[in-house]
DNA sequence: TTGTAGGCGTTATCAG
DNA sequence: CTGATAACGCCTACAA
């Protein structure tokens, strides 16, 4: 009734040989004669085998898996780079095992455990801002792992990103040139979130490099998702008066607050600018087209994979990678007459 | 050097108990006296034990992990749907494993056997149209499956899903009724992914219910990403005379439409109409709002978990699940005069 | 309520 | 080049 499953030892009988040459069969190939293989592999095939995977990770203390942990799977912002990541791990042997912590530290610490307990070589975590314990656990475990998505301010862990906050203190430095004084902020929910957190870090700076008030700035914290967007926009254009740009700390928020725009009846950039950061494949295709922070998602997955099985494998050193970004220009920011705040 | 994870024997040792004790006390508690729970408890907790998946998976037979195929995390198309399976699975104490065959049905089936080897007590896949062999192989191991996001043909698997073509030939029921008699199709790649040929078979359907030739359609297949979306729209408004409205496959299509239709200078929906299919968030955000087939992915996610579960663990008959969808009206679609085709 | 011991499917170390 | 055989870490009858 129940099925058998073949395995291993099925194989052996089948081919008359023993578990081990089956084992060599699949794994180490040149240590097997190629009438021995042959005969082999063609019952592997008849029988329909697959190597079981527990075992397997469990006999040779490997799993050629690692793990991602990223905030979430709802909308693009981490799906190009993982993509490239996943791409990336799949050349060079490994697998990638995916999940979301929906923003929660505390679930995020929960499968930084489940992905260990489940013999991942390696982990890649979205910024570096954690509980000090998680970082204790993997380095207990001698578990390598690759920071993404930001640039860790210390040496302890290897990571592969970009300065948020440098880069958005570049873009508002631009806003600031281009006449705006009033500037309203949507922001990602800080707490938790380097990304964020830096993100709103870079305009304040910016602001007060120009010689104005930090103070001065509207700000909004909210989740980053579209709708959000838009109810935190609407409630930055009740302000008298009202800010002259908005800054989104993402290109999901920035698409909110344009749909809001033309809900409210506020043409964008001509009665009020804004601008995104990801540049996303959306971005461009909104109406007007975002002004945003464009970031290698694809390069950053690529090395990241790379940064992470170089240190697996050859116990290379912990580096970082930082890399460049760039501020694209479209229709959502316009340039203003300066104006008294 | 080598840093000691801990084990159960750890564990046991340090507790002064059997190592079939603390297996209780982490299985079933209901198993072992209050006061050694409490001590077993204490010293996994100060030896930080996690348990090791792989040994315990292979020796219980059973994963509590379930694995999830779907064609492409790169939109937003199966991220509310999954993300609410994976919810829903939580609460039932399973674990979810995703990954994504870009699809390609070649990487589907691999998928299909690494999760398996993998030890997934269940899989999530997506439509129904794929090889017999991969069926085979899952029938062959019992590992009980359902489809989703379409409704299957045959009773031979669970299913939770809707009617991709019933729902867009009633879309096209409504565009043909509103006046529109030039219509020009952008259409997933329908070899190998039902969903796609459902909805395009639903569009020839109401043609011909309505007296039309199918074959009058202008049709033009290309992936699901915004980009191709709007080449395939600049195509197709090089017919003379243009189409009246365009159907898009899905949203993401019908985004990418609506943008280059802007670039083209055709305002939508006074010199063409557009619509889409799916609802994702995005499509209520575009300008102008699109018409679309509502579909209800959260519960179509919490509907396909419990039908998994069930199967798994009460070995309940295969059933199928169709969710109804419906028709949501925006500014994307307008009623024009007929005219000659 | 607790302990003993066999087994889950592989890999890896040794001999041969 | 091939074959025994001991791990790997945990679960689960079965016994006590």
């Amino acid at each position: 009734m129940t099925p058998q499953i073949p395995t291993l030892d099925d194989v052996a009988r089948e081919a008359d040989v023993s578990t081990a040459t089956v084992s060599r069969c699949l794994n180490e190939k040149q240590k097997v004669s190629p009438k021995t293989l042959d005969r082999v592999m063609k019952t592997v095939e008849k029988l329909g085998y697959t190597p079981n995977f527990n075992a397997r990770a469990m006999a040779a203390k490997r799993s050629f898996t690692i793990g991602a942990i990223i905030p979430t799977m709802e909308n693009a912002i981490f799906a190009r780079g993982l993509q490239a990541f996943q791409e990336t791990l799949h050349e060079l042997g490994y697998n990638l095992l995916v999940s979301s912590s929906a923003y929660q530290p505390k679930l995020e610490a929960e499968q930084v455990r489940e992905l260990v307990a489940r013999g991942a070589d390696g982990l890649l975590l979205i910024g570096y801002e954690r509980d000090q314990k998680i970082y204790d656990y993997l380095d207990g475990r001698n578990i390598p792992t690759v920071l993404a998505w930001a640039s860790s301010p210390d040496a302890a862990h290897a990571f592969v990103g970009f300065d948020n906050q440098g880069a958005m203190r570049s873009l508002a430095d631009t806003v600031i040139e281009m006449g705006h004084r009033r500037i309203g902020v949507i922001s990602g929910a800080t707490n938790g979130n380097d990304r964020a957190a830096g993100r709103l870090a870079g305009i304040k700076e910016s602001m007060r490099a120009h010689g104005f008030d930090a103070n001065d700035l509207n700000i909004i914290e909210t989740q980053y998702e579209i709708e959000r967007g838009g109810e935190a926009f609407e409630q930055l254009m009740k302000a008298t008066p009202k800010p002259t740009v908005v800054m989104c700390g993402n290109d999901v928020l920035a698409t909110g607050a344009i749909s809001k725009a033309r809900e409210l009846g506020l043409d964008i950039p001509n009665d009020v600018s804004v601008t995104g950061f990801d540049d996303i494949e959306l971005a461009s295709h909104v109406w007007p087209p975002l002004t945003t922070v464009h970031v290698p998602h694809r390069e950053m997955g690529r090395v990241a994979a790379h940064v992470l099985i170089d240190q697996i494998e050859k116990r290379s050193t912990k580096v970082g990678h930082e890399l460049n970004v760039s501020i694209v220009m479209r229709d959502s920011l316009k340039r203003i007459k300066v104006q008294d705040p």
